[in-house]
RNA sequence: GCUGGAAUAGCUCAGUUGGUAGAGCACUUCACUCGUAAUGAAGGGGUCGAGGGUUCGAGUCCCUUUUCCAGCUCCA
């Protein structure tokens, strides 16, 4: 047989051989550094057996997928340190993640003294370096082998494989666990792995099934790399808009107000202000009407959404069904009351498309768990919108949504840092949704068409739509690789049916129009978190809280100061000047430390020649310019919202 | 909602087997009037998240509860 290797060249084998050996044949430290194989493009197990031509790769941890096989290997070890310490621990499941692995067992939580004793403990399985061994057994032997051993979970598992599947196994010494594989040759190959957390986890990810305890640990090929690992994931924690933004000053939460309810301080609502305005402005721009609608409405209204049937337990209701004659709901949506603006008057065909803008707060009754700093909470603002369109129009309003999207996002200096997804219903669960098979199948590939022509690439995924319709959403991940949708557009075909939405078409007949529902920059609160963590609260000087601080040297230039400050506020600069009787170096140490891009010295050089010296984030010691000159460069910078680069090194 | 952890000054944290609440930074005042990474001195600030209990005595032990954090689940 012919081996294709993946630099092109080619080996030639009298007899079929196992990956490891064409390894070793290669060179004894690919053997060593191997994780797994990869025949025509299909990850394999280092002891699969070749015997025909091929293309060949040998995976080290260096690729993602031999990675994936080490860490899944110190899941193992991970599991076979438990039963050791633990021996009525029961195995669940083991799998690697992007960022490591975990594993599941049915016990007693751990805590992080358990931790340390679990890591020490696979440290030992680790030095001794066991032989890892591949098996197979039928599915009846598997079955009575794990009844006799009492892991419920693997009989389980095994039992919901297909009749036809090989049911392997791999044991490192006595330890044997159910696996489909690829898994390294011995366990020494895990040298550089830690243990992160424990926490639970639902057996099979359903909250109606036990509570399992989960471990979670990352591993990688070298311990320089896991070093650098673990040194991300400290730097992370630094960007984390839930620290960064409290220690900013940008939001607080109060006991007493309760969960989900962040309280935006000044400096937040000032961010979240230009956001605004600028959203505001430019959907004018694009010809949109705002509408302002009320917060909350009678039940009657969700009724006819069914959102009383599809979200009632996500709404804050206002009263007692049984006993009260009307009850009334905060809204967790604008769409219903723009569809009563635009039923308030005859459209005819000439008007369409509608494209109604509101900045519109919603409340969501989340659930207790799930609240989370400025990303998920119970009361928001979102740049919500709903274009009602001829049918015709389709294609170029979902257009016109999109290139706003992508507009915001390039503004703001995040297009690279987001994933389109195509969100699709769920066939196999059809009572969550509106409307049938057939309309959801034309919707959907009527989007799907829309996002090939406009040429962007996306994933799609089941079971992720609005029960009115199919989403395009925008996704962006936080620092800790957690992933939340940005900004969505969503086509609807039923609820225009459902309020009896129409328009008047050229032959004077009435007509349904489709409704798109969109955001521009999605949840402002969600985009402020985004943004801190992007900029590790250096925002660009648009953005910025405070744009400028003016630093007297001394008590004797506070006039002066003062006039510098208030011209800077007479062009809408946001600044302040600090008066304390400091030193210098100090002061401009404090307003690094807060952040602020421009910081503009003046002494008695500069009040006699009307000057400002410049300091800034940017170019750091910028030299001593005219006032003017200062205040024409930063209007610019503001105006055309420029994210400029920063050069000089912040103190931490 | 579930599992686990946490809560002490504005912030970061210390507080021993239960025995008079502490430090650094920040803040205020005074002195200094300063030229690009920390001037000196003094001072104010706490129902130890909240409520109950055990005890002669609770920041510390027990129960309840609220909020925050990690993860799961959920997310129009």
């Amino acid at each position: 047989m012919i081996i294709t290797l993946k630099d092109g060249s080619k080996k030639e084998y009298g007899q079929a051989m196992s990956v490891i050996a064409i390894a070793s044949d290669i060179s004894e430290g690919l053997a060593r550094a191997a994780c797994a194989g990869e025949i025509d493009g299909q990850v394999v197990d280092l002891r699969t057996v070749v015997d025909r031509d091929c293309q060949l790769n040998i995976l080290t941890a260096r690729d993602e997928k031999g990675l994936a096989a080490l860490r899944h290997t110190a899941s193992h070890v991970l599991a076979e340190a438990v039963q050791t310490l633990y021996p009525e621990a029961k195995v669940a499941i083991g799998p690697s993640i992007d960022t490591g692995f975990y594993y599941d067992f049915e016990c007693a939580p751990f805590s992080q003294e358990d931790l340390d004793a679990i890591e020490k403990e696979m440290k030992k399985i680790i030095k001794k370096g066991t032989r890892i061994e591949r098996s197979a057994k039928s599915r009846e032997e598997a079955i009575a082998f794990f009844k006799e051993k009492g892991e419920p979970y693997k009989v389980e598992l095994i039992q919901d494989l297909p009749e036809d599947a090989e049911i392997s196994f791999y044991s490192q010494g006595d330890w044997v666990d159910l696996c489909a594989g690829p898994h390294l040759m011995d366990t020494k190959g895990v040298r550089a792995f830690k243990l992160l957390s424990s926490s639970g986890a639902y057996w099979r990810g359903s909250e109606k099934n036990q509570m399992l305890t989960r471990v979670y640990g990352t591993a990688y090929g070298t311990k320089d790399e896991l070093k650098e690992h673990l040194h991300q994931l400290e730097e992370a924690k630094k960007r984390d808009h839930n620290k960064l933004g409290r220690e900013m000053k940008l939001f607080t939460t109060v006991d007493v107000i309760g969960q989900g309810l962040p309280l935006l301080m000044p400096k937040g609502v000032t961010i979240i202000q230009e956001l605004q305005r600028w959203i505001e402005d430019e959907e004018a721009r694009r010809g949109y009407v705002r509408t302002k609608t009320p917060l909350m409405a009678k039940s009657d209204l969700y009724v006819i959404s069914d959102h009383w049937g599809h979200y009632k337990d996500g709404m804050f209701i206002l009263g007692d069904e049984e006993k009260d004659k009307e009850v009334y709901a905060l809204r967790p949506m604008t769409c219903p009351f723009q569809y009563y603006v635009y039923k308030a008057e005859q459209h005819s065909y000439r008007d369409l498309p509608v494209r109604m803008g509101e900045t519109s707060t919603l409340f969501r009754n989340e659930e207790s768990g799930e609240m989370h700093g400025l990303t998920r909470v119970r009361q928001f603002t979102i740049s919500e919108g709903h274009l009602v369109v001829r049918p015709d129009q389709i294609e170029e309003e979902f257009r016109g949504c999109v290139d706003l999207a992508k507009y915001c996002l390039t503004t703001l200096g995040v297009e690279e840092d987001v994933t389109y997804r195509l969100s699709l219903w769920d066939p196999k669960d059809q009572e969550k949704y509106l409307g049938d098979e057939k309309t959801w199948g034309q919707v959907q590939d009527m989007m799907r068409e829309i996002l090939d022509h406009i040429g962007i690439s996306y994933t799609e995924e089941e079971g992720e739509a609005a029960f009115y319709g199919p989403k395009l959403d925008i996704q962006a991940k936080n620092v800790y690789g957690k992933e939340d949708t940005m900004i969505t557009i969503q086509l609807d075909m039923f609820l225009a049916e459902r309020f009896d939405m129409t328009f008047i078409n050229q032959d004077g007949e009435k007509e349904r129009p489709y409704i798109i529902h969109r955001t521009s920059m999605g949840c402002y609160e969600r985009t402020l978190a985004w943004l801190i963590e992007k900029y590790a609260g250096l925002f660009p000087t648009w953005l910025c809280p405070e744009q400028v601080r003016v630093i007297p040297i001394s008590e004797k230039f506070h006039d002066y100061a003062a006039e510098v400050e208030r011209r800077l506020k007479e062009a809408s600069i946001r600044c302040s000047v600090d008066q304390r009787s400091e030193k210098m170096g100090y002061k401009i140490r404090e307003a690094r430390l807060e952040k602020v891009p421009y910081m503009l010295v003046v002494g008695a050089k500069e009040q006699e020649e009307g000057l400002v010296s410049v300091r800034s984030r940017y170019l750091g010691d910028e030299g001593a310019r005219s006032l003017d000159a200062f205040l024409s460069e930063i209007t610019e910078e503001i105006r055309t919202k420029e994210i400029r680069k920063i050069q000089v090194e912040q103190e931490s």
